[in-house]
DNA sequence: TCAAAAGTGTTCTACTTACACCCATGC
DNA sequence: GCATGGGTGTAAGTAGAACACTTTTGA
């Protein structure tokens, strides 16, 4: 906040756009939602989804609209946080375009409905899009940072549950955890952990009958949004994370 | 990232900001650096520092620049990282301006140096800021999302040593914790946990003589910028740090 | 009765906390 | 000597890891 004026000439305006890194679950695999580029530049290439902010919208806002756009899911059902600002000014060769990337979280939506520019959108395992897809702009740098912040909120949150369909089993939550993590979890020490932290999980009464085994109590999701006692990865677990 | 022509006529150009919680330990209290707006709106009124994006310039960059402008201190001495985005539509009413903040701590600076533009610059305990005075625009909200970023970093994170001259004590260390969480630590746990935490502190081999009492030796900011274990504000802690 | 997954209990270890106590210095 | 922080030691309590074990179902 300076008293220049805001028409001043060294102040230029910036292009403001918002980009989604959507994590779901899938297929006991964590994927990622990207589209295909239809036009220059990085013409074919994935991205990630997203788009300008428009006048008299909050990112919260835009972010969320292009969320709908892109999945057709109603995000106010999705989890939805800021990850933070990319402002390199060469970032995007068609001008001075600041991204801020937003990280969603949510279960097994219903397709990867193309959006409404009619453009390709695919989930994609993330491991794979690591490990030989390049993507455009500086998009697998976002994807890196969102990657870390999902992990470790999974350690102090119980965003965990956001990955699930409701009502799910303490089974489920810990195919989340391990998935994203990328490790394997004692299942008697991850049940303790999660059932004695407080306002996590909801018993509804039900339980569900597996094909083969001991059925399982159901839950739905409690009201806290901070996990106390925070779910730590070993350092194994932490180390794991660094690759994928 | 859409494939819109840039200069399509619903993606408006926006104007941006950075903005600056610089924070301080002086005098055994926690302290940020507030300017008082010479220009409308909020003439008169405490601000953070901050100012407009240049061309060319990435968000941290401008950043750094605008924490020399303010504080006359090289920037590269302190830390410095984003905190983010703020972008309600009437957060100001000269228009369509969305900020990025920052968290910068350093440790007691020079003098509250006025800036470039001659605008007075005061240290202001936070304590006082938080319980009495309203900021200019939505600056209070971003002064308690610092400080609460602040406070956490201080548990999983190496940058309390940034609070201190170099050389320093591990007493010096503790009062920075101290002041910042607003909650008294046992210094004997306390020096076990530093001295114990691989890469935070280096000896230099000096000591420091108090006026009275035994001296304490001096350490430097070891390499490690991931505190771990992490320091763990308690349960009293971090209620405390809701209030202050 | 067997396989499979849910769920419980127990031991061992590591870490935190609280606090007693010693050390080195200026006065 | 004594006051004042610096610094070490230690016992009690707590939380996590590892793993043995029991339960409940379908086939």
């Amino acid at each position: 906040m300076t008293e220049t004026p805001i028409r001043a000439s060294k102040h230029a305006p910036i292009f403001v756009t918002v980009d989604l890194v959507i994590f779901t679950v899938r297929q006991d695999v964590l994927q990622v939602l990207l589209i295909e580029r239809g036009n220059e530049p990085y013409f074919g290439l994935p991205a990630l989804p997203g788009g300008y902010v428009r006048d008299g919208e909050t990112l919260d806002q835009a972010a969320l609209r292009e969320l709908s756009e892109e999945t057709g899911v109603d995000g106010r059902q999705l989890h939805l946080e800021q990850l933070r600002a990319y402002s390199e000014p060469e970032r995007d060769p068609r001008g001075r375009i600041i991204t801020v990337a937003y990280l969603a979280l949510g279960p097994d939506l219903p397709h990867p409905v193309a959006g409404t520019d009619a453009r390709a959108a695919h989930w994609t395992p993330v491991a794979s899009v690591l490990d030989r897809v390049s993507l455009a702009f500086d998009h697998s740098d976002i994807l890196c940072d969102a990657l870390e912040r999902a992990r470790s909120q999974l350690e102090y949150t119980t965003v965990a549950a956001a990955f699930c369909n409701e009502p799910f089993t303490v089974g489920d939550l810990r195919q989340i955890y391990e998935v994203v993590w990328g490790v394997p979890l004692d299942p008697s020490n991850f049940r303790r952990k999660v059932t004695h932290a407080e306002g996590f999980l909801v018993p509804t009464g039900e339980r569900r009958y597996p094909d083969i085994g001991r059925p399982a109590t159901l839950y739905r999701r409690g009201p806290a949004r901070l996990l106390v006692p925070p779910l730590l990865r070993s350092g194994e677990a932490a180390h794991a994370s660094l690759c994928l």
